[in-house]
RNA sequence: GGAGGGAUGGCCGAGCGGUCUAAGGCGGCUGUCUUGAAAACAGCUGUGGGGUCACACCCACCGGGGGUUCGAAUCCCUCUCCCUCCGCCA
């Protein structure tokens, strides 16, 4: 949620903002409407309930009953006023609120203007292409043909675009995962272990709902909804809550699924397990001060990019331009790791800063040291990484000619014996 | 799933239709005293909204929502959560 003073001070900047990420710049106006009708419906209503409130005091110290009964029914019409009027009031509110639920953020000055991912800028690439004395394969073959990969069981148990990972293929899933964890760690971040299903609220809070539903599982019977990445448990932690400035900055990392509905068009990433409806995750998430959050950002960014490099994958950080941002976000990076096999590119992270626009909607607040007001904090959310890409680049790039893949150094504690991945394994 | 009991400020806890402007205690902040600290004493100590250049002032909030009433922390309905007991369960 972005600030309605801020569409009433400074509607051009908003405007521009808007018009940056390819959005029609309606909704200012309407906003603006809305926030007169809104203001001029308090004013009065608010007069009559502090006429109200008066003279009810007075009713109670009256002995006189003709006067008392007189009184009594004169704030008898006050309050059917004060209804009507409070309905139009709620109604108004409703709107606006609706309204200022589905305008997205404003991007950053330094966001380079663009229409669509076609815009978006490569700020680095970190190691070279990787280069094979023979034609490396890609992850649909590789895994089916080592047995740890079986697109077959995953669409026979739930559907289309679900699969199941076999033997040293779950292991070596589950040594990412608790590798990127523990790196996380000593990166400084807490770890935390949260359900899987939330509320509406925190939906709503995370940016998720209203404007996505479409996206989301829900449960039929119950406010239950299934996350589509830990950063929506993680921004409901403190969902209402007023921090003490010294409890900034938050540095919180944890492994979920992933559950999105989103509808996949037939032609695009339908082959091997790129793209699900389920997937697993690691992701970062930070609360801080809003001057903080720019280094933190980079900080953030660096962390991510810390795994890839363990990893030994060669990677590179691409600049999210304005049309390609997505609804909550001011800034966004997204990493993206070389696949030999299906040659390309494989986004196994996308950091951003969202400013206070999710501690907006969530009303996550810091009282200043100086025992100032509260203020809303920041938060920052980054993936480190994205399972199933991150194990298509660990099998493609580890791969060697007879088949098997090695298992990167760092992944070899959780791997038993197993250093090689092999078709007998 | 069944039966009962609860939810009040940062915390504990009173209040059960008008003087609640929410008692009292704890904690916190400021001041007096002190070389300093402690103690004692005094004052202050929530959030959001409207309004104002800024104040003043006004409105709302006693788990959430709705209702009754001139007036609700207090009465009614409903939802959520917590506790106790029974049942079921990894």
């Amino acid at each position: 949620m972005i600030d309605i003073n801020l569409i009433r001070e400074k509607p051009e900047l908003v405007r521009e903002a808007l018009r940056k990420r390819q959005m029609d710049d309606a909704p200012v106006d309407r906003a603006l409407e809305l926030d007169l009708g809104r203001r001029d419906l308090i004013k009065q209503v608010e007069s009559l309930k502090a006429e109200r409130n008066a003279v009810s005091k007075e009713i109670g110290k009256l002995k006189d009953p003709a006067e008392r009964q007189a009184k009594i029914e004169a704030m008898r019409e006050v309050g059917e006023r004060i209804a009507a009027l409070d309905g139009q009031l709620h109604e108004v509110e409703a709107k606006l609120e609706a309204l200022m639920a589905e305008i997205p953020n404003l991007p950053e000055a330094r966001v380079p203007v663009g229409v669509d991912e076609s815009h978006n800028v490569v700020i680095k690439t970190v190691g070279a292409l990787p280069e094979f004395d023979f034609q490396p394969k890609a992850h649909w073959d590789l895994g089916p043909a080592l047995g740890i990969i079986n697109f077959e069981q995953g669409v026979k148990i739930t559907g289309s675009r679900f699969y199941v990972l076999s033997g040293a293929g779950a292991r070596l899933q589950r040594a990412l995962i608790a590798w990127m964890l523990d790196l996380h760690i000593r990166q400084g971040y807490l770890e935390k272990y949260t359900p899987f299903m939330v509320k509406e609220a925190v939906m709503f809070g995370a940016g998720q709902l209203p404007k996505f539903a479409d996206n989301l599982y829900r449960d039929h019977e119950e406010d239950l909804w299934m996350v589509p990445t830990a950063e929506v448990p993680l921004t409901g932690l403190l969902m209402g809550e007023i921090l003490d400035e010294a409890d900034l900055p938050l540095h919180y990392a944890a492994y979920t699924p992933c559950f999105r509905r989103e509808k996949m068009s037939a032609g695009r990433d339908v082959r091997g397990i790129k793209r699900g409806h389920q997937f697993d995750k690691v992701e970062m998430y930070k609360f801080c001060k809003p001057e903080d959050s720019p280094a933190e950002f980079e900080k953030m960014v660096a962390d991510a990019e810390q795994v890839c490099a363990e990893l030994g994958l060669t990677y590179r950080i691409n600049q999210l331009c304005t049309g390609d941002l997505g609804f909550t976000a001011q800034i966004t990076y997204d990493i993206e790791v070389w696949a030999p096999g299906c040659g390309e590119w494989l986004e196994v992270s996308s950091v951003s800063n969202v400013g206070d626009f999710q501690a907006r909607r969530a009303n996550v607040k810091y009282r200043p040291a100086d025992g100032s007001r509260p203020r809303f904090v920041h938060t920052l959310n980054g993936s480190g990484l994205g399972m199933p890409r991150t194990l298509i680049a660990v099998l493609e790039n580890y791969q060697q000619a007879d088949g098997s893949v090695v298992v990167p150094e760092v992944l070899r504690p959780w791997m038993g014996s197993i250093d090689v991945i092999r078709s007998e394994t």
